[in-house]
DNA sequence: TGTACATCAGTGAACGCGCGTTCACTGATGTAC
DNA sequence: TGTACATCAGTGAACGCGCGTTCACTGATGTAC
């Protein structure tokens, strides 16, 4: 590959960090492409030399931050005992710095209102990623379980996802951190049966 | 009262029914303001005579689409065994019915998303019905839990939100139906402790 | 190796559109005498 | 009771702004001979 080509990708590079961070901290409408572009040092205009459309920048996006999300929150749970893996996960989601970072986390709670409402040509991604989300986490879950692990699993995603979400829009409040705190809680709970 | 001010009452409450609808159906920014009065039957120009912003709007739709989930999700509950309480309560807010009727439902999924990332100009009346939605909940929670009723609350309202919020984006998936089911399973489950 | 031309990532301004808000105006209702 | 004027809910067009997207242009890099 020639300079050009090489160049050309590490701007393709940047740009999907900057939305990274754009689309987690703003949400779909939030993440304005002007913005984006700013962030990765570049100006709109080039945009459309990388991607078709807002749309295919923002499905690249999900895919790629939720395989990032997805990576921290699983990783090492090898070294820790079977039992305790649930307790672990849940402490690293609802956890105050994930509440506080946007930028780096979960791009779940950025999302979902919007597909929901007013911007359902993502839902296939998101269908996607959720998918895969609980899937690896039914693989850490005790097959003992009332529920199957894949239910458990989607119960604890939903919980997770909708605890770290509260918690965010109640930020500076109080009821923040007891959100964070109770979900974690419940979780531990629901995965003991 | 003269008629004049009674008509002017009558379009006040118009208004603000067809806000909650809109509202609960594509979220604040996209209840446009002259979707609103339309849906009232009127036109854009009027609508600063009842509202001083659009802000003011969304604050007031959500006090009222707030009281009206409320007093549906936790209807009739006395007739029940205090023991099926909360299972009554998962079934009505994690129901197929619910994830379809957006007009009608609970406004927390269409708007949580916004509040932390654009809008958080609402969060403090986002907190007083969270608040309402918790405490409420937690006088129907035994008090025999592992966790405190208010604990088990809020894990709850965050579970059901979580829960709605993905079947919602989910919709038409075959994965929708599944995440109500497993969250009416889990919250049922963290509950019997 | 050097020279002339081709390519194309990136720039910056412009375009079209939709939004919240403003404002001059209308006409039905209310008030003063 | 009737008449002249005042009020004000509601209209519809305009304003200002921000957005996604387009496009003529630039200049560094690559290619042909």
């Amino acid at each position: 590959m020639n300079a050009k080509a090489e160049r050309k990708e590490r701007s393709h590079e940047t740009i999907l960090e900057s939305a990274g961070r754009l689309l987690r901290e703003k949400g779909i409408s939030g993440a304005r492409v002007a913005e984006v572009m700013l962030g990765a040092g570049l100006t709109v205009g080039g945009f459309y030399a990388h991607f078709e459309s807002k749309e295919a920048l923002v499905d690249e996006t999900l895919r790629r931050t939720g395989e990032s999300l997805r990576a921290r929150l699983y990783a090492r749970l090898e070294e820790k005992p079977e039992a305790d893996r649930v307790t672990v996960i849940l402490k690293r989601y609802l956890s105050g710095t994930h509440r506080d970072e946007y930028a780096r986390g979960c791009p779940l709670p950025a999302v979902i209102g919007e597909v929901a409402t007013t911007a359902p040509q993502h839902r296939e991604v998101l269908e996607e990623q959720i998918e895969m989300m609980s899937s690896e986490l039914a693989a850490y879950l005790p097959a003992g379980s009332t529920v199957t692990p894949r239910h458990l699993a989607l119960g604890l995603v939903a919980l997770m996802v909708g605890g770290l979400s509260l918690s965010r829009a109640l930020r500076g409040t109080p009821l923040s951190d007891e959100v964070l705190k109770a979900c974690r809680a419940v979780g531990t709970l629901a995965a003991k049966r």
